[in-house]
DNA sequence: GTCTATACTGAGATAGAC
DNA sequence: GTCTATCTCAGTATAGAC
C-alpha cells in the first residue's frame, strides 16, 4: 500500500485537472477524482468543501501574499499607488504559474458554476486588501473602494495577458493603472 | 383541479421568501417551497435553474434599467458621471423597494451560497454596463474599468443605506462617487 | 467508512393553440 | 395533425449525518 498520505490533497488536485481535461468538469465526479488519487470520496470532501473548491485552493496564498505586500509597500504613497505596488509584487508569481493558470482560466471560463467560485474568491480577496489598507491607516471608505477599483484593474490586465501573452504582464498592469486616472475625463 | 397555472411563479416566489424566513435558507427544500406554491419540485426547477435563482430573479430587470439609462444619460459627461447619474436613476425604485431588499439583504449576508451566487449577479451588471458603455463610444479598456468603479462606489452606499436608512441613498451615492473622484486624483 | 437526504437532470407525458 | 408550454417519473451526484 502507497503510505504517502501525506500528499494526498496536491494528488487529488493533479487528478482533479487531469481529469477535468480529458472529461469535462460536470462529466467528472469528486468520486472519479477520489479513485484515481487513491483515496475515498469521503476523503475528498474532507479536504474540500465541494468539487468546485478544488480548483481555489491557492486562493488563500495569494490572499497572505497580497496582505504582506501591501504591508511592505513605502510610506508616502495614495491608496491605488500601494496597490500598483502591491500587484507589481506579484506578477513573478503569476508568470512562473501560467503554464498552470492558463488552462485552469479557460476552464473556469467555460464553467458557470466555476466563474461563479471565483467571483467570490475574488470579492475575498478584495475584501482582504481593503483590510491590509485600513491597517495601514487608510480610512474605510477610500480603503474599500481603492481595494475594489485596483483590484479590477489587476484583474483586467491579468486577463488580457492570460489571453494574449505577447506583452507582458508588468506593462499590462501598468496600462490598466494609468487608465484608471483617464476615467474623470469628458468623452464624447 | 385549479388552473391558475400562470402565476406559479410568483406564487413559488412568495413561498419562497416565506419559507426561508420561517425555517431558514438551509433548511428550507425545493420541494417544500413547490407544495406550498401547489406546484411539483419538477416545476420549480423548470422556472429556476437552481435553489438559489428564486431569490435573483430581479437582476434581469435591474440590467435592463441600467442599460436604459446609460443610453439617456447626457452627452459630453466622462464616464463615471454617466455612471453617477445612471445609478441616480434607480435611487426610487431601490427606496420604494426597502422593505423586500432589507431581509432578502440579511438573508444573502448570513449565507454563502447565496452571496457567491450575489457577487456572480454584480459582475454579470457590470458586464452590462461596460458593455452599455461602450455603446456610447467609450474604449474598451476604460469602460470595463469604470463599470467595476462605478459599481463598487454603487455597492458601497447602498450596503451603507440598507444597514442605516438615516442618510438618504441620494447623499450616499454622492459621497461614494466624490470619495472615487478623490481617489483617482490623488494617483494622477 | 456506511448510509441517508437533498439538489439537480434527462426523457417524456399531458394539455391547449392553431 | 404539429407545436409549445407546463409539468411528472425515474434516476444520479453531491453533501452531510451517524
Amino acid at each position: 500500500m502507497e503510505k504517502s498520505i501525506g500528499d494526498a490533497r496536491a494528488r487529488m488536485q493533479l487528478a482533479a485537472v487531469e481529469l477535468f481535461a480529458e472529461l469535462g468538469y460536470d462529466r467528472t465526479t469528486a468520486a472519479q477524482i477520489a479513485a484515481r488519487a487513491g483515496v475515498t470520496e469521503r476523503t475528498f470532501f474532507r479536504h474540500f468543501a465541494d468539487k468546485r473548491e478544488i480548483l481555489f485552493d491557492g486562493e488563500v496564498a495569494m490572499r497572505s501574499t497580497l496582505s504582506a505586500a501591501v504591508a511592505a509597500a513605502p510610506a508616502g504613497l495614495s491608496p491605488l499607488e500601494i496597490l500598483f505596488e502591491t500587484f507589481r509584487a506579484t506578477i513573478p508569481m503569476l508568470e512562473s504559474n501560467r503554464a498552470y493558470s492558463k488552462p485552469r482560466h479557460d476552464l473556469i471560463a467555460a464553467t458557470p458554476a466555476l466563474r461563479e467560485r471565483e467571483m467570490a474568491k475574488l470579492a475575498a480577496l478584495t475584501n482582504a486588501l481593503a483590510a491590509s489598507l485600513a491597517e495601514r491607516g487608510v480610512p474605510a471608505m477610500p480603503a474599500a473602494l481603492a481595494a475594489s477599483t485596483g483590484m479590477a484593474a489587476f484583474v483586467q490586465a491579468t486577463m488580457a495577458w492570460l489571453d494574449d501573452p505577447a506583452m507582458p504582464l508588468a506593462d499590462r498592469l501598468e496600462s490598466s493603472f494609468k487608465a484608471l486616472t483617464t476615467l474623470l475625463k469628458a468623452d464624447s
